[in-house]
DNA sequence: ATCCATCTTAGAACCTGTCTAAAGAATTGA
DNA sequence: TCAATTCTTTAGACAGGTTCTAAGATGGAT
């Protein structure tokens, strides 16, 4: 273990937890190194625990699903729906859109200028645009 | 009740059913009745169930999801992904988009000609496009 | 009318996700 | 530093939506 890149990773994690407004805990800061690693992550809370408890992480199934709980509303992660009854998250909180691989359950990332909307229609009197979603759906050719 | 019109929606329905290979039973005429007699619907299992016992017809609630997937599988009804842990079905097969209006839980149509897409990205290899889904997310102003 | 395949059903089972109440950990202020 | 306070975590129960099971009922062909 490479106590340098270790104490880097939970320094930067813990500093993104305060921005937060969230206690730096050792679950949080555990889940953050997780979850932001790398980029463009897409992951199921079941996929997260499972991650965690292979990486020693002590935390339970109830804290993975309030920890992404607070980490969307704090816009540190994106919900993604993709498919009934499951909730994908992803790491890439900038403008983006999704490539969806029906077959597999993935998800993978399009970026914003891959797609362009020409036109959108104007939002029903009393009601502003959250948000636009373009999931593409793929099947195996 | 008016015995002709009555008449004439079981034999659309039954003529819809049986195009699609499924036999037109009594619980999936009165449910392909309930579904196509406007257009542009967007229900829930539970809220399909509970117009279907309004309307006396006597099914159960496993019928209503058997029979709802099945018609999304035969081609008749779109399942629409806009919230966790629910799914919704719409009428309307042709190509179109979605408002969702958050805080009620209910979709709107958008009309394929109000959305336009200049440019996707080109499927990954190995994959096709099945379908682009677009799904603008509403708040109160 | 009879048969066979398909369909419906009640209820159990399942899965994802949330809630509860109690114990534990992070911050605060003296 | 050391409570006191507040927030967090946890196991397990619970909830909502959906699917499964196995048995009985029905539709369609003969």
């Amino acid at each position: 273990m490479q106590t340098t890149s270790e104490a880097l990773e939970n320094t930067e994690s813990q500093t993104r937890l305060r921005d937060a407004g969230l206690r730096p805990t050792r679950q949080r800061i555990g889940l953050a190194n997780l979850l932001f690693a790398g980029d463009c992550r897409h992951v199921t809370a079941e996929e997260l625990f499972a991650e965690a408890n292979a990486a020693a992480l002590s935390v339970s199934l109830a804290t993975v699903y309030n920890t992404l709980r607070q980490f969307v509303d704090a816009g540190l992660l994106r919900e993604v729906l993709a498919e009934p009854g499951r909730a994908y998250f992803d790491t890439n909180i900038s403008d983006h859109h999704h490539f969806f691989h029906v077959a597999e359950g993935r998800l993978e990332d399009v970026p914003a200028d891959a797609v362009s909307i020409a036109k959108l229609p104007t939002a029903p009197a009393g009601a502003t645009v959250e948000r636009v979603d373009v999931i593409i759906r793929l099947n195996k050719a």
